[in-house]
DNA sequence: CTGAAAGCGCTAACAA
DNA sequence: TTGTTAGCGCTTTCAG
């Protein structure tokens, strides 16, 4: 079966029942009273021809697809996978269909993917963060198509947001430490370059630190992809200096300085307090189990299609909201002790 | 701007451009020569109007929507996850786009989404597994929508399969473990309900136990949802008889029974061997870094896309491809010992 | 090389 | 309650 077969049109049911195609979309669409007779018939003609109906010609005519398009960074990361999981459930539950892109964390391409959602008739999209090209601001203004910006949130940004504040998330996480006394605090962060999410954390680690009259010098942050092999490579280079406590800019990097302490010997938390980011699943497992950031990517997916596809439906703007992220201590971060890790070690 | 605005359309870029809509199109695609003064006149006009073509009035028009489909179980698990990001980025570099549907692992749930998908009129369409409804697989030749399922490889299946042979996969487990001298071995297994994969690897492990003349009796295979938690809630219940290997049916299910053992004091590989199956990058890294079965998502999805893509730009069947699995021994399997691990812990 | 016109499958007035 | 008739925005013969 190589050739794609002709398949029943609405014409086909229609002629089969002895009824208009009106009659046929009314019934399919329950938009209008029928008679049940001519309803039945309908629907038995739909059954006998196996008749599904072309959501393309439909959006045409309703100038409406029914689609959210979601673009994100990269799915290689359970954190957005999860995100996006459940905005997707929430979407599929209110009648919408996912049409899912990824931008490999490139802003040029991600605007390119903006263009092909709004060729594909998008009624909403979703897209990570705050920081997008000129571009795709213009366009999306200049159709009309709805959009969330989600994983962030900034009070003074002109599109909605649903997300938390990654900055404010982090000063909790230097308050704790501060807490604990620890003062040498260095940061394993994620990589900047196309991502102010990455770039909003270590803005909050070094705002808070120099609140308290403490600083976070460039060669105190090393930034590294998403992975905890690269993570490793990186724990020895970034607590070269003396160092109590290691910020990480999120689980998957704390997993790999954790390892990689364990590796050499440096007891977590006596030696080296670590903190992480996201709250994965396993991180509570762990042992010692890791002390987070608890960022509610699940609920996150799911408000921000209940926002979009509310917006959508009722033609009114996007809403944000400000979800609050909650720190997680755990067993990775302890008083600072007083012979404290240093590279005498 | 809450109203959504008539965007520009192909004959406003013709009105514009002093020429017809006919070649409005032929520049756009390329498909007849233009003459050089018009083919500016249009590209200039499109610009002005900040034109972005309509696809769903393109697809209805050529009967050909550039879109594909991919139903996976779930995205919280990070093979998917992986499989799903190459076989959206292979399906980008050749020009489509990806509609993306969960099905929760219910199968019933999979074949609403398959109408779903033949409604939005996908090109082709990518599976899990090789179980489905019936009335998929009608659906599916009825409309002559080209598919392939995935993650798994069946010789006498009637569709075209892009994945790996579960069964033999566990073979090679058996046996490594059945050469380090284990012979009481158990499964933590994943939930075989509406899940071939995980069907697939039992029954692998139970035919090639039955060949060596051992058995894998029901009380020894425990199934859990692929989860740590849940993984290390059944680890007691399934090590309760004497065991000395423990294969799990992935690597989220493995790493939930190597942190339980470790924190009953159960020395891993010492007393106790466990195996995983995906290979998730987290395995190389743990200590003990886990023995596992490699599956290879990245090249799976990236080949299920081509494959499928090049059925469809052809009119032809898709063809099958048989991916091979490699084990990969770690720290985590070693011979068995003399007192073995048993229920006298 | 370019234009005119038909039609993809559906919905939405407007009539009846 | 039902049918008739325009399109929705695009591609594609067929002429010229």
């Amino acid at each position: 079966m190589a050739l794609k077969p002709r398949t029943a049109t609405q014409l086909d049911v229609a002629n089969l029942a002895k009824v208009s195609t009106a009659t046929v979309s009314r019934v399919l669409n329950h938009s209008s009273a029928i008679s049940p007779n001519v309803k039945a018939r309908v629907l038995t003609a739909i059954d006998e021809l196996g008749y599904i109906r072309d959501a393309g010609a439909r959006a045409l005519a309703m100038q409406r697809s029914g689609t959210l398009g979601a673009i994100i960074p990269t799915l290689n990361n359970a954190i957005f996978a999860e995100g996006i999981n459940a905005f997707e459930r929430t979407a599929q539950e209110l009648g919408y269909t996912l049409i899912l892109s990824v931008s490999q964390q490139n802003l040029d391409h991600e605007h390119d993917l903006v263009i092909k959602m709004i060729e594909r008739g998008v009624d909403g999209l979703l897209l990570v963060g705050n920081r997008h090209n000129d571009a795709v601001y213009r366009r999306l203004d200049q159709t009309g198509v709805r959009y969330v910006c989600t994983w962030a949130h900034d009070a003074k940004s002109l599109s909605a947001n649903v997300g938390f504040d990654n900055r404010q998330a982090m000063h909790a996480v230097v308050d704790h430490l501060f807490g604990l006394g620890h003062r040498q605090i260095a940061m394993l962060a994620g990589q900047s370059l196309d991502n102010d999410r990455a770039m909003d954390r270590i803005t909050g680690v070094r705002e808070r630190l120099e609140s308290k009259g403490l600083s976070l010098p460039a060669n105190r942050v090393i930034e590294v992809p998403y992975s905890v092999a690269e993570s490793r490579k990186a724990f020895t280079a970034v607590t070269q200096k003396p160092v109590t406590a290691l910020i990480c800019g999120n689980d998957v990097i704390a997993y790999g300085a954790l390892l990689e302490a364990q590796k050499q010997g440096v007891d977590v938390p006596g030696d080296l307090s670590i903190t992480g980011f996201d709250d994965l699943s396993l991180s509570a497992e762990l042992s010692p189990a890791l002390t987070t950031v608890q960022v509610g990517a699940e609920p996150m997916g799911e408000l921000a299609a209940k926002k979009l596809i509310y917006a959508v439906d009722n033609q009114l703007d996007v809403e944000s909201a400000l979800l609050q992220t909650e720190l997680v201590v755990r067993e990775t971060t302890a008083r600072v002790s007083i012979q404290a890790f240093n590279v005498l070690r």
